[in-house]
DNA sequence: GAGTGGTCTAGACCACGAG
DNA sequence: TCGTGGTCTAGACCACTCA
């Protein structure tokens, strides 16, 4: 648990930037002599051991973080993390989204002005309004991602208010299975948490997220996208595919 | 194309670092005030321009270029970048990869023992040999990604070997999809581009890469894995899903 | 060779967490 | 209150690209 290498690492390549070796020793380091959850020693001892300067220490960690290995809490301490946590997508009844409602926290529900971004997608003029569902998804009792519903009010047309949060949700989902689903796309892209998306995340702003982008389609029109942001740290998306059936067989 | 805000932007919250308000407007002057391909004035000038130290400047062009707002190349300078490239996956005929050999440009294909992290999937004892093709993907003439594509000796025995890499490939491909594909499982995680796959990718080491896991289930055993790496700030991952008939309709 | 981004240093101070 | 990681500075030198 804490020898910790210090010498030149017979494996470094010279030519490569230090930062690199020494997120290769650390790497190394955290595979062999410590186990999830091991605190670090603090930044100012690690850099006195390698005889590099804090910055150039940081600089190594900073890698080791965006890769999911290191957990650096402010005041606290660095700690080695656990395994990627899995995130079923596509298992929520193959279909529409929210049917599967455990590990799921309504954050708010209700109706808003369209945001420029899905105004097309959504068919919606500007200044038109959408139904809007929050929800913070948790896996094993930890935050993983924030998840955004914008409902077409085609498919929706008002919600019943004077209900909770929760209750609204409810219904407006229950509305959206009603209908035929016709189609679904989805996307995974790379982004960067702003800062309200960071605190619902639990992160400090800048913090690298995979961001899933499902479109839906029913009555010959895109009726839902869901824009769901995940920790890239900590999160594995995995997608559950159809059975044999649905695979074509050898052509 | 030049103006560039100096003034303290008047949407800067204060408790933010500065790091994060000057990504902030650096982010509405590359919206408003240029376009793709365009090139920023350099570190040093900015950084005078905005009244910070280069480190706090860099910090904020780091963001920027992991969010794929950014090229920086070194000795060139830093461009704007343009929109991200969709990478289709799940199109190649729904089934087993490498159907589709547009934009793929072989690389190699021999049969090599199998390393420690596919020995279980792949049920391979250590030492045990597997068959290795690996692949670049191409989507605009740009190098997009980088496809390790794994297969157990119990669905195709042997390679023929005396022909070209890329006759090897096509026929192994073509035995492969002589099996019935029975499942198949998908996972995506973000890791970061170690010396070998960075040079592939044309990216320095570091550079954050979107990681596609897919594992084929065929004769009641996994049968292949492909591993597919692909540039986290140029590209967008679109699942193309089954069409209406595969999906289950309302409940 | 001039100019660019990349690396590294040695310091300082701040914001937060835990005891 | 003290120790932690987070921010910021002002310099230096290096590696690369391009004219």
């Amino acid at each position: 648990m804490s020898s910790m290498a210090t010498m030149p690492d017979e494996t470094a390549v010279f030519g490569e930037p230090k930062y690199w070796q020494l997120r290769t020793s650390l790497l190394k380091a955290i595979d062999e002599d410590f186990n999830s959850g091991d605190i670090l020693p603090n930044e100012r001892d690690l850099a006195a051991r390698f005889g590099v300067a804090r910055a150039t220490l940081r600089h190594a960690l900073e890698q080791l973080e965006l890769e999911g290995r290191l957990v650096r809490k402010r005041g606290a301490g660095t700690t080695v993390a656990g395994p990627r946590v899995d995130v079923s997508l596509g298992a929520d009844g193959e279909g529409w989204p929210g049917v599967d409602l455990r590990d799921r926290e309504v954050i708010d529900c209700a109706t808003v002005p369209v945001t420029d971004e899905f105004a097309d997608t959504l068919k919606g003029r500007p200044s038109a309004l959408v139904h809007r569902l929050r929800r913070r998804q948790f896996s094993m009792r930890q935050v993983v991602g924030l998840e955004c519903l914008y409902v077409s009010r085609a498919v929706v047309p008002s919600l019943s208010t004077r209900v909770p949060n929760f209750e609204r949700a409810s219904l407006m989902l229950r509305q959206l299975r009603g209908h035929r689903l016709e189609g679904r796309h989805r996307a995974v892209e790379l982004a960067v948490a702003e800062a309200e998306e960071a605190r619902y995340l639990e992160r400090p702003p800048g913090t690298a997220v995979l961001v899933v982008t499902t479109t839906y389609t029913a009555l010959g029109r895109t009726a839902a996208v869901t824009v769901a942001t995940y920790r890239a740290d900590t999160c594995r998306l995995a997608f559950a595919e159809a059975g044999p059936t649905a695979l074509r067989p050898a052509s």
